[in-house]
RNA sequence: GGGCCCAUAGCUUAGGUUGGCUGGAGCACCCGGCUGAUAACCGGGAGGUCGUCGGUUCAAAUCCGACUGGGCCCA
């Protein structure tokens, strides 16, 4: 056998043994029987969180896909039934339509309409799986073990079947209404959006920041005076209809520049009159009350005609004025307070966001448009005190980044706010993963749960499944039978419950007898995710696996879903069957490029997991994930991808390997029963490999992925650094074949135990490792790591030994640097090693063998322990020591006595001559003719160990050492102690 | 303005819940070694005000408070 010496780098490598293992997996049909495993086995409820497939997926969709991947795996070995491994897309929603918008150019819902809502969704329906395949692949590659050939489309009109009857189960509780509410609105698609979806879109922007001067009469000397208002949205002063103060606080009147006087906050003053300004008056904000003012802009038809003051909490002094300025139809406060006052609601804005007819000056305009035009009519009349730009961060719609507005709309709730008292009871039997969510982000969001935005003005969607009679009865339907049997005659077989279909369906009312029509609205496609745990299952409808009384026992997404799916999951598991909707929660950070940065596609700095999966293929980027916490967000550079590879799996393989061509070598068969050992590095690695199986164990039983993973690295650099170093000779000597076939054994069980260890984590090495371990690899369909039962510790493990070996291996330490100190190499023998304690050394204790292991290690004859205070025996000039000053003095010889220098001239000389049969690419049983050319007294220690040369060289015949000079077509080598010239060639029989 | 998380060597990080000997690793760097794993391996060196300030304590990277910086979320 003869070394390859172009082994390819451990990244190729793995990506190779990938294809091999996913083609045995492929060939074999091996997923979906693995799925399928222990169908009698305990319940481990899982719902797969449906991503969008009509785009791309990127590199955190990997993340979230491996880490949701390793809990599953291991519950598996452990003998669980994944209830189930569905896989699921979400297919509705503002995402979908949007690409079939640009694919039409269509600007707007009209566009839409005469194109036709049928011919639309049509197209939105065929559209859904465009990037369906890449998805799958990359789950592929990543290892995410799902059944992808059974999954759930909440587009499925079983499962809107089901969302209807969750829809219908809350309305009869009253949990669904409609109302008045001012909500973030997205002109461009004409619809309300709700909180989390908001929360996906803040952007920077720069906003107008504008002091305006608002007249109100003049003192009682006739001074002009004016009220100063703070405001980033002059669009809104138009629909002003209040101004609002704070009873606590204190207003001054103060002299400005032009003599006038100008109210405005005592601890706002600073920000807009620099010194100290003449204060000509000081009210409480309770005196200010219902003073009058004069309107920036009077229209017909806004308001009660009267502009007054009122007092209102939640005017502050952080920013601005603490006047504020009140538009009852844009802003939540602003609604409220209006209501308040009664003063009606004045919105001049169409359903695009264009002011109408009522505002002349900017008829026709957007709401943003209008900024500049409207403030150019301000300086004009001389309103604007005070103006400067404004970057913040401002909602923008998280599909098409228009600008938000806040607008009061009529529209349908889920009125999750009447429910909060048990949103937060629930909450508390949630195991989150990291802990502080639970009443941190997610708490404080519970804390102060909102109404949840239901309905969208939309088209393609789950239908909203109220229908509403002339008088204003709603009925709400709960299933298509029903449907069918409002309106007298059943329903198709093949019915489709989308738009238009479902919009031709109208009955007469139950209560009045009136003709009714469908609410025109779609509801919000998270309410479609979060309906996933038992629409998935078409329940109530079907029999299944879903059981009302039980949550999922896991789930694991981004932080991001923080306010999407972990929030609508839970109002609904809470809302229908009053119980949290999981137990445990894994909640994984965000990923960072290598400078701390977002990724984002507008930043550049994102990273395509398909093409990098086919460069470094799943194993590899897994263990990247691995690297961090997870749970906080992780910097990520091509480069550290690649190393975190290299490292773990990349030693594994070299060690895998080593042991591949040691037991090919001696036609040896692993072993996967766990030997009984007597060797002490052996019973150290065992005891070692117990105590990793349940740091493992431990560690994913608590989803602490890169703890087990850590863990394994430490175990890996230990096996090969230590164990395979030490034992190398061990695995090809002839003289002790027990020997020989223990630290075989040793190392084949503990590979083959790693393999187990790994399955869950780096799924395609562990696959080959235990593969490449059983007899006939990648032959017997019904074998693969992925069917075996995750491994236990076989003994308590000898933590005395391990414990003895980490202050061996520190002794090792001390004496290399003596070593290094004395500048004399490791091949040359040292005939001593002193260790000068009033303490045994532990190691002692494990025997005769442990010494063994630490003269070799060193290149020392003899370890010697000395009481204290012999220290004059040992003269400063013929040693180098190291006092730990703590009573442990370690002492080295500075140099070898003459026949140990000579053993150590031979062993460069060893060295040289068998990288010379490497060169040579000789196998390592080839036996060769070898004649040598020496000088001075490496000539002497050549012919002194000539024996052990010919042997270790298997050199055939007498072993000549001539001086004089080498022919030139010797190889030649110059050495500090003369020069060494070889021929050597191949015995051929 | 409010909330949550983070801060240890040039980079990635362990340790922190339970305060205690000289704060561990890996990558990169410099020097050296090894050679039946070879695009591998081993040792040594240099590199740390453990973000800053204050408090508790005999003793603080660790506990407490404030601040600064970064990230995320909300208003």
């Amino acid at each position: 056998m003869t070394v390859d010496p172009a082994t390819p780098p451990p990244g190729r490598r793995l990506l190779e043994l990938q294809r091999r293992v996913e083609k045995f997996w492929h060939d074999t049909d091996l997923v979906p029987r693995a799925l399928a495993l222990h169908p009698d086995g305990p319940p481990f409820r899982f719902t797969e969180g449906p991503p969008t497939a009509n785009g791309r997926p990127h590199l955190g969709h990997a993340l979230t896909r491996a880490l949701k991947d390793v809990p599953l795996r291991y519950r598996r070995m452990r003998g669980y039934r994944i209830v189930t491994p569905m896989a699921g897309w979400d297919c509705h929603g503002l995402p979908v339509e949007l690409e079939i918008e640009k694919r039409h150019g269509f600007r707007s819902k009209k566009e839409i309409e005469a194109f036709g809502v049928d011919r639309f969704c049509e197209e939105c329906r065929a559209s859904v799986f465009e990037y369906v395949q890449i998805w799958r692949d990359m789950s592929r590659q990543i290892g995410y073990w799902l059944d992808y050939d059974h999954a759930y489309a909440t587009m499925d009109p079983p499962f809107i079947e089901s969302v209807w009857w969750s829809l219908k189960t809350l309305f009869d509780r009253g949990l669904v209404s409609k109302g008045f509410y001012t909500l973030p609105y997205c002109p461009r698609c004409e619809t309300p959006l709700s909180s989390h979806e908001v929360a996906q879109g803040y952007k920077e922007l720069t906003d107008p920041s504008v002091v305006v001067r608002v007249d109100v009469s003049p003192a009682e000397d006739g001074t002009p005076r004016h009220l100063l208002v703070w405001t980033t949205t002059p669009w809104t002063l138009p629909a002003n209809l209040l101004i609002a103060v704070r009873k606590d606080l204190t207003y001054l009147g103060v002299r400005g520049p032009d003599g006038h006087e100008y109210l405005l906050a005592q601890g706002t003053v600073a920000r807009y009159f620099p010194g100290s300004p003449d204060v000509l008056h000081r009210d409480l904000g309770s005196e200010l009350v219902n003073l009058d003012y004069t309107p920036l802009f009077p229209f017909a038809g806004a308001g009660t005609g009267r502009y007054r003051i009122v007092a209102d909490d939640f005017v502050g002094e952080a920013e601005g004025t603490g006047l504020v300025h009140i538009a009852p139809s844009y802003g939540v406060d602003d609604q409220r307070i209006g209501e308040r006052e009664r003063v009606g609601f004045f919105d001049p804005l169409d359903s695009h966001g264009v002011f109408t007819e009522a505002v002349p000056p900017v008829a026709g305009k957007g709401f943003k448009a209008a900024d500049p035009i409207l403030l150019d009519q301000l300086r004009a009349a001389g309103s604007v005190f005070h103006e400067e730009k404004l970057r913040h961060t401002y909602p923008t719609c998280w599909r098409c980044a228009t600008p938000l507005l806040y607008r009061a709309l009529d529209s349908w709730f889920v009125r999750s706010s009447q429910i909060r008292d048990a949103l937060v009871r629930t909450n508390e039997a949630v195991r989150w993963i990291p802990a502080h969510m639970q009443h941190g982000r997610y708490g404080n969001f519970l804390d102060e749960a909102k109404d949840w935005a239901l309905s969208r003005n939309r088209y393609w969607g789950t239908p909203l499944p109220i229908w509403r009679c002339p008088e204003g009865h709603f009925t709400c339907i709960g299933s298509f039978e029903e449907l069918g049997r409002h309106s007298g005659a059943p329903l198709p077989t093949n019915f489709d419950p989308h738009r238009v279909q479902v919009d031709r369906i109208h009955f007469p009312c139950p209560a009045c007898g009136g003709a009714t029509s469908r609410e025109p609205y779609t509801i919000d496609g998270w309410y479609d995710s979060g309906s996933a745990p038992y629409a998935q299952y078409h329940y109530p409808f079907e029999p299944g696996p879903f059981e009302p009384a039980e949550p999922l026992d896991y789930i694991g997404e981004g932080l991001d879903q923080t306010r999407g799916w972990f929030y609508t999951l839970h109002v609904l598991a809470t809302a229908l069957f009053d119980r949290p909707a999981y137990r445990t929660c894994l909640v994984n950070g965000l990923l960072l490029d290598d400078s701390g940065q977002k990724m984002s596609k507008s930043k550049g700095n994102v990273f395509d997991p398909v093409t990098l999966l086919e460069e470094i293929g799943g194993d590899a980027l897994r263990w990247a994930f691995y690297a961090t916490d997870y749970t906080e967000s992780a910097r990520l550079s091509l480069r550290s991808i690649q190393l975190s590879a290299q490292r773990t799996l990349g030693t594994l393989l070299h060690v895998y390997e080593f042991y591949r061509t040691n037991a090919e070598a001696d036609g040896l068969r692993p072993t996967i029963d766990r030997p009984s050992v007597h060797h002490l590095i052996d019973r150290w690695l065992l005891s070692r490999l117990d105590g990793l199986v349940r740091e493992v164990t431990d560690a994913l039983e608590a989803y602490e992925t890169h703890t087990a993973a850590g863990a394994i690295t430490a175990f890996v650099d230990d096996l090969s650094t230590w164990y395979v170093r030490r034992s190398r000779p061990r695995f090809w000597s002839d003289e002790h074949p027990a020997d020989r076939h223990a630290a075989d054994a040793t190392l084949s069980y503990t590979l083959w135990t790693l393999a187990q260890l790994l399955a869950p984590l780096s799924p395609f090495l562990a696959e080959h490792l235990y593969q490449s371990l059983t007899a006939t690899p990648f032959a017997d369909p019904h074998r693969s790591v992925h069917f075996s039962a995750w491994p236990t510790p076989a003994s308590a493990g000898e933590p005395e030994l391990e414990h003895a070996m980490t202050e061996l291996r520190g002794w090792v330490e001390v004496g290399r640097e003596l070593r290094q100190r004395a500048g004399v190499k490791s091949r040359f023998p040292l005939p001593v090693f002193v260790l000068e304690t009033e303490t045994t050394p532990s190691f002692l204790h494990l025997g005769p063998a442990a010494t063994e292991l630490l003269l070799e290690e060193l290149n020392v004859r003899e370890f010697r322990v000395e009481a204290p205070g012999n220290g004059s025996a040992y003269p400063t000039e013929g040693w180098v020591d190291r006092d730990d000053g703590r009573g442990w003095v370690a002492r080295l010889p500075r140099s070898p006595p003459p026949e140990l220098y000579r053993e150590g001239l031979f062993r460069e000389a060893m060295r040289r001559l068998q990288h010379a049969r490497k060169e040579a690419r000789l196998a390592f049983t080839d036996r060769i003719h070898l004649t040598l050319w020496a000088t001075g007294d490496l000539a002497n220690a050549l012919r002194a160990h000539g024996d052990r040369l010919g042997r270790e060289l298997l050199v055939e015949g007498p072993l000549e050492v001539l001086e004089g000079t080498p022919p030139a077509e010797a190889l030649h080598w110059e050495l500090d102690d003369g020069s060494l010239a070889a021929t050597l060639r191949r015995v051929t029989d």
